[in-house]
DNA sequence: TACGATACTTACCAAATGGTAAGTCGTCAA
DNA sequence: TTGACGACTTACCATTTGGTAAGTATCGTA
């Protein structure tokens, strides 16, 4: 059935977000399930190719997520905020999302080849126009820097969750975590006030 | 002598940023110099202990800068936008660096033996002192908050230059970075206007 | 001149890696 | 009943991995 498939397509995130694609061996995500390596060669092809189909899944993930959000308010500025509180509330869900893109981020220049901007691109169109309307457009890649720089904000933070709660103990580190998207609100806010208001 | 130790760092820090710590092995740093991949063993012991030495003197690095950026001018609001420009900057400039310290965020969870939080809490504690200042300290964890999203900010973007220079083409790509810190210099001072001015 | 240490090299090695070959077993259509 | 097909396994295999052992060459010092 095609639902061992898809076992192995979540076992894989999981496992290629937590120790990256060089890090994770077939055998090891196979072993996490009641699998062979074998099998998940004979349903993939290759470990590239049950890579891409990762990363596929993801994309999907976070084009539908956006697509949500986005249909929202008629004032443009309160509709930016709606959408970017929304990344992060579900970058913060699928944090092993959020840890894959990143990795594949620092791994793209070595696998090139794929050339995976496709989900970037239609992702960033989308936010950049979003800013260009609440901007009430400065300059153009004033628009893109802005987005590119909430996103920021929100990834980093996102991949430095483990770190963090280690470093700071739990209980301030829900504190940091409660006051984050209070404050992610204030720095979007802030920015468009200045930017419309004056 | 101890330039060859030198070369094998500097070599290691360019991989390991480039590859990462699984994707780069020790007879592949060698290669890079004319030595074998003994010569680094002979030197540093294991793959694990190079890797703490190319960590130890990013930290170096990092904390350097740092300091010389934390004593320039006396308004609290200013220092703490120019500390953070300063930050892009040497982060644009050290960008192996940057992308190792990315890759060790990621895998920290698993290499958690060694807990390289070291590194980081001096860091934000610095950081997150100059925010309070600069805030006029509306809540603790808002500090340290608005800390991380300009962190992030910063980071996401030196780690995503590969990608966008590929996907917006150079010109873009150039246009983007040139108002990348004028942006981030607007985000900071739209923040911290609101905050003060009411 | 002999001695020891440092910087390196050539030979190895066991384990793990991604992948191939050749099956077994059950199901479903002709 | 047969025969093809999909799902999955056991056997292998070449290559690469991090690391050990045992050297050689050079140099400062007693």
């Amino acid at each position: 059935m095609t639902d061992t498939r898809e076992r192995f397509i979540d076992a894989a995130t999981r496992a290629f977000a937590e120790r990256g694609f060089y890090g994770t061996s077939i055998a090891n995500i196979a072993e996490s399930l009641p699998f062979t390596k074998q099998a998940l060669l004979h349903h993939f092809g290759s470990k590239e190719k049950l890579y891409a189909e990762v990363l596929a899944r993801i994309s999907e993930r976070l084009m539908a997520n956006l697509k949500d959000a986005g249909e929202s308010t008629s004032d443009s500025g309160e509709r930016f905020e709606i959408v970017f509180l929304a990344i992060l509330k579900a970058s913060l869900e699928h944090s092993d999302d959020t840890r894959l893109l990143m990795r594949e981020l620092l791994d793209n220049k070595r696998r090139a080849e794929s050339a995976r901007t496709w989900y970037l691109t239609a992702f960033l169109d989308t936010l950049t126009d979003l800013a260009r309307d609440a901007l009430g457009d400065e300059e153009p890649a004033c628009s893109l820097a802005l987005v590119y720089q909430l996103l920021g904000a929100i990834n980093y933070f996102v991949v430095s969750t483990a770190t963090l709660t280690q470093m700071l103990g739990t209980k301030t580190f829900d504190d940091l975590s409660a006051a984050y998207e209070q404050e992610l609100r204030s720095l979007i806010t802030s920015r468009l006030a200045v930017a419309n208001g004056r």
